[in-house]
DNA sequence: GTCTATAGTCGGATAGAC
DNA sequence: GTCTATCCGACTATAGAC
């Protein structure tokens, strides 16, 4: 009787402000710790609604990390859309000067539209949440791998190998995206360490700025580093 | 009348055994969905032991994340306190090629030994109570930061400062030194995303050799780097 | 120090009126 | 679709016997 999410209608601004709450209560206490009242209180709906309209406590975190995936989606996509279409547009023309450098500028990029993202207060709340899945994944993992981390993961890799510009394996050319991706990750995942260690009392566009700064060094260096060790 | 941790007696077995299970617990759950009956029925002890030794749920969490600084303590800290030693006889000498060397080669250990433990399934459980913290700090935070984190962070700053052999900021340098880091820690904070990335089923040696060689690369490609852009 | 038993609280789910 | 009311299970903490 209680279809999950009976798509538009009359109560479609209750399940919005519902998995908006959620999104916060989950990201802060996780999923076992965070009371479905909280989270009604948050939302100020009627706790029993969160049953009607998704089943229950799983349908509507379920239902938040969709909400995570899309989100995240609508941010960096339209970037992820022009470079797989450079790529693409390069073709298999995987080597010369001007693609690796095109290629360096485009992972640049997009590691600091990433790192942007991990910054901002707006994703706070899907960070955590997005960490805590990564650190005991459950049903939902998939649901944030498919959304979109499959995909960013994807073109990353395709612009080292491009970058480089010499004959790396395509798991090397993953490894190599995973660790240039850590360098924006650990802002998040380390956070409150950072703000210690930095003595920063916010993350701002001044130290937002120095991180990219540092981001877009590293990221060549590795990039152009000759093969030999 | 049940003063916490009523130091040696014949309870210790008790107390370390509601450790070594709180932190595989508390890790798992987290502080507020972890309940003092698994952790009790893990240890194989009686769940009002808990308040006996500890005080109560709180301060056996404290307990446990005292038991995680002094074990990481135990394993990276003979490799920094040798390392601290190299850069006291070294003295003011921070530039010159052969320290350079010297410090690039002790920066790689250093990341090899502690990607090492973020690998270890011994650390696993650590680790995500870590991760927690960081997302969330409590009053437990400082056991951790004070204990090793800022400890590991000093050294590992200095010796970018010295590797790099150029006239960076401290501040430049601890950023440096993140980013480093991030590289290790992207590999447990996004395991599950890196697994099935990679397709690996385990994170076993042969695996931990890859990492280990890409992380030796990057650091001296990052470090050796010129100045400019 | 260790145990049993329980008091007191809070959580998720749901029945049923509107 | 939204609300109130409530059932029932699980939790922490603690009293008190041994």
């Amino acid at each position: 009787m209680n279809d999950p999410t009976p798509s538009a209608g009359r109560g479609e601004p209750t399940r919005d402000a519902l998995i908006r709450a959620a999104i916060e209560i989950f990201g802060r206490d996780g999923f076992d710790a965070a009371s479905t009242r909280a989270i009604s209180d948050a939302a100020d709906v009627n706790q029993a609604l969160i049953g009607y309209h998704f089943g229950g406590k799983p349908g509507l975190y379920l239902a938040a990390l969709r909400f995570i995936a899309a989100s995240v989606s609508a941010r960096l996509g339209p970037l992820v859309d022009s470079i797989e279409e450079q790529i693409a547009k390069d073709g298999q023309a995987r080597t010369g000067k001007k693609v690796a450098e095109r290629s360096l500028a485009a992972l640049q990029g997009l590691l600091e539209a990433f790192v942007g993202m991990l910054a901002s207060d707006e994703s706070a709340a899907w960070a955590r949440l997005i960490l805590r899945e990564q650190q005991n994944p459950s049903d939902g993992f998939d649901v944030l791998y498919e959304g979109f981390m499959h995909r960013i993961l994807g073109v990353a890799s395709e612009l080292v190998a491009r970058a480089q510009n010499r004959g790396a394996s395509a798991a090397d050319c993953k490894l190599t995206a995973f660790t240039i991706i850590g360098q924006a990750v650990v802002f998040r995942a380390a956070r409150a360490c950072v703000m210690r260690e930095m003595q920063w009392s916010e993350l701002g566009a001044s130290e937002l700025a120095d991180i990219r700064a540092q981001l877009r060094r590293n990221i060549a260096a590795i990039v152009q580093a000759e093969p030999s060790r």
